[in-house]
DNA sequence: GCAACTATATATAACCA
DNA sequence: TTGGTTATATATAGTTG
């Protein structure tokens, strides 16, 4: 703010609006990629400016994504009783850490897979209740992806059908327990300290919540 | 930056380094809040400080989630050639883009789940070669989460087991075809122009990519 | 380690070409 | 609209309890 003390609210001319994004867009990413440089974090911002549904990126797509996957796994670590050891998990290479999620979701998606196949070979039909479909927005990309490859996959390859298979699924009872297990066996126990949301609204900043928000 | 002009890089001493990590912070939060009020835009913030393995996210968990799920979605419009109406994707109401990205998600898992289901029954084998686990770190949440529904429904559910089953599931090759189609029904085309990354670096700022970033 | 306090460096609202 | 310029508001490095 320059010449005038602006008044945090909602800017109504579209001109002026658009012209202050900008501004501080190229702000606020110097911001960050300062904080970055001096203080050795990763950092990336993503933003939905007005009329562009495709949000501009920083520092690049990937860099984005790194970061976000760490993100995204996080709720679940809250619920599972903040059991994560951090310092290892910041400081363990990056490659380290994602090899283990990798083996860990291999598991994972192995397991759900091997009861929805059994649900389904039992009862003949797709029951997509078991599946929290508030959480999985994130997966439309993935599934999409995974589409791509079969897609691929099929036009190469001959699936033979048969009438009928002697394979017997079992249903999943012990295998759930052992997979809680495992997936905390590589972390320490951590106490809790509190860290959302950070202590807002800043001194004369009065926060609408409605809606999203993005960067 | 102030009393002398300070040069941009990685702080060595660590206590002047975590001093300036928590003014810049803050400043940074502050400047986000700003923007989004000034110009009525989504954002969040998640920040990994130094030592501190769960991120700090502003405004909130679930803010940041439904931010960053339009946000892992997009790489596949990209690759999808830029067909997004972005128009569309922003001003209409956020229930109602969720509503369709989920049916198009339940439309896309039911086709995977029977592709699977269909590979394994004939084949007797899970094959996660069709899988593309780079793109699926941000899936141990989701599957976690089902796991932990599977575990409840398991408790409440007899699982009888047959030994055989008549059902026949079919191969996906043209689902996926149709698949393709309905996806991008509800957009229209839209022109390309470039949009990451943004254009940096700034003046005097040498940003060095080397390893991950987040905010 | 932390808050407060400056002195300065930066960011940016309003203006203008 | 887009891109400078300038006056002012803010952010913050260094310093002090």
């Amino acid at each position: 703010m320059a010449r005038k003390k602006v008044k945090l609210a909602y800017i109504i001319n579209h001109s002026n609006r658009k012209a202050t994004y900008k501004k501080r867009k190229y702000g606020l990413l110097k911001k960050i990629s300062e904080l970055s440089i001096l203080c050795g974090i990763d950092a990336c911002a993503i933003i939905y400016g007005e009329n562009n549904p495709r949000a501009e990126v920083w520092p690049s797509t990937i860099g984005a994504r790194s970061v976000l996957s760490k993100f995204m796994r996080l709720p679940e670590l809250e619920r599972r009783k903040k059991m994560v050891d951090l310092e290892g998990f910041l400081t363990q290479s990056i490659a380290k850490v994602q090899d283990s999620l990798k083996k860990q979701m291999e598991e994972n998606q192995r397991k759900q897979m091997s009861y929805f196949i059994s649900h389904f070979i039992h009862t003949g039909e797709y029951n997509p209740g078991n599946v929290n479909l508030n959480d999985l927005n994130d997966l439309t990309t993935i599934i999409d992806n995974n589409l791509k490859e079969i897609e691929g996959k099929l036009s190469s390859m001959e699936v033979v059908a048969e009438e009928e298979t002697g394979n017997r699924v079992e249903p999943m009872h012990n295998h759930v327990g052992v997979q809680e297990r495992e997936t905390n066996m590589n972390y320490a126990m951590k106490s809790d300290d509190e860290h959302l949301p950070l202590d807002l609204p800043f001194d004369d900043v009065n926060i609408d919540t409605n809606g999203l928000w993005s960067i």
